[in-house]
DNA sequence: GACGAAATGTTAGCTGCTAACATTTTGCCT
DNA sequence: AGGCAAAATGTTAGCAGCTAACATTTCGTC
């Protein structure tokens, strides 16, 4: 049996999710969610200490760094991105994706939620960054190769969340296509 | 001799420029900027809705989506935008650099500003993606070629801001040369 | 069952922001 | 100059997100 503290956060998670998906994020307050979820504002400001954290609790991934850390240094560096990335997916399991779809839908249906989900992104770029500027390569060009790569991987998250018929594979595939220019 | 208003506009934007590089953009109030324009909260927010709104005012610029519409259709969708923006930089004027790197300053300082900024990005990423749609690209690779320029352009800007002895020509160039893997 | 610790509740308050209505100030016309 | 409509500003009240400090309940364990 799960602690006490998990069986609120995960009551907190699934009465945030329905209450989004019925009413939308900006619309529905967290007064509202602790009602619902049968406990006090305070309280799910202490599991979740900002309202988007109730949309957005993905950790950062280590693989992705570590698959660019192992692209060859000859390459240029968005090459080098793009091409980690793919490897990192590779080694990732395809997520459950009906409840990540769920999520990604919200995300995409409010600018506050898509903005905070970019900033979610910085602390991943700054280290593929750091790690792009180890292996030799100028400040910029690394800040602009990772930027690109997780606005793209986010356009496609996005995009996907709509087309109920797409995998996420294809998807995130395409759009690292499209930063090669491999498109017409 | 100025409208009112306009003078009250002005004020407020360099108070609240003042303040910010003072104290940061946080850690400043909207009331203490209101009382340092001698004015109130309210009329603050009647010239600017947002408190992001004192530092972001930039407008649309349409010469964009014009450049990027004028590209051959025959190239990647990536390489449209990208040779879009080069285009369009050639046409506009070198903005006033010190204040407008005052001001990214700012933006960089904070990562509620650099959120904010990304979506001020958005009317017209939105915009692109149409264009590119329009032309004939389909929609997840034209809306991958929009976000990645404007995040690659946004990460130029704010690096730019960091060094005062940097051109901004210079660092969109490479920013842009490095979306088409011309770097290592 | 008791006891320390973890989880939750209470109260109060700050900040960004909005609405409705009152007041002053401007710019202009006669 | 004087007066008048409109523009600009002020006042008050309130909501939502979020934080801090302190009190209370509940849990797991011995």
């Amino acid at each position: 049996m799960l602690g006490k503290r998990e069986r609120t956060r995960a009551r907190l998670l699934r009465c945030a999710l329905e209450l989004f998906e019925r009413q939308g994020f900006e619309q529905t307050t967290v007064a509202q969610i602790a009602a619902a979820a049968g406990v006090t504002e305070m309280t799910l400001y202490r599991h979740f200490p900002a309202k988007e954290l109730l949309v957005l609790d993905d950790p950062y991934d280590p693989v992705i760094v570590a698959a660019i850390a192992g692209q060859p240094r000859s390459l240029p560096p968005l090459t080098r991105v793009v091409n980690g990335l793919r490897q990192a997916w590779r080694m990732l399991p395809e997520p459950a994706s009906e409840i990540v779809r769920r999520r990604v839908r919200i995300v995409a249906g409010s600018s506050a939620l898509r903005a905070a989900a970019i900033r979610n992104n910085e602390d991943t770029e700054r280290l593929v960054t750091e790690q792009l500027v180890t292996d030799g390569t100028a400040a910029l060009p690394a800040r602009v190769a990772a930027v690109a790569v997780f606005a793209a991987l986010t356009a496609a998250l996005l995009e996907w969340s709509q087309h109920h018929d797409a995998r996420l594979g294809d998807v995130i595939a395409t759009a690292l296509d499209t930063l090669e220019a491999r498109h017409g």
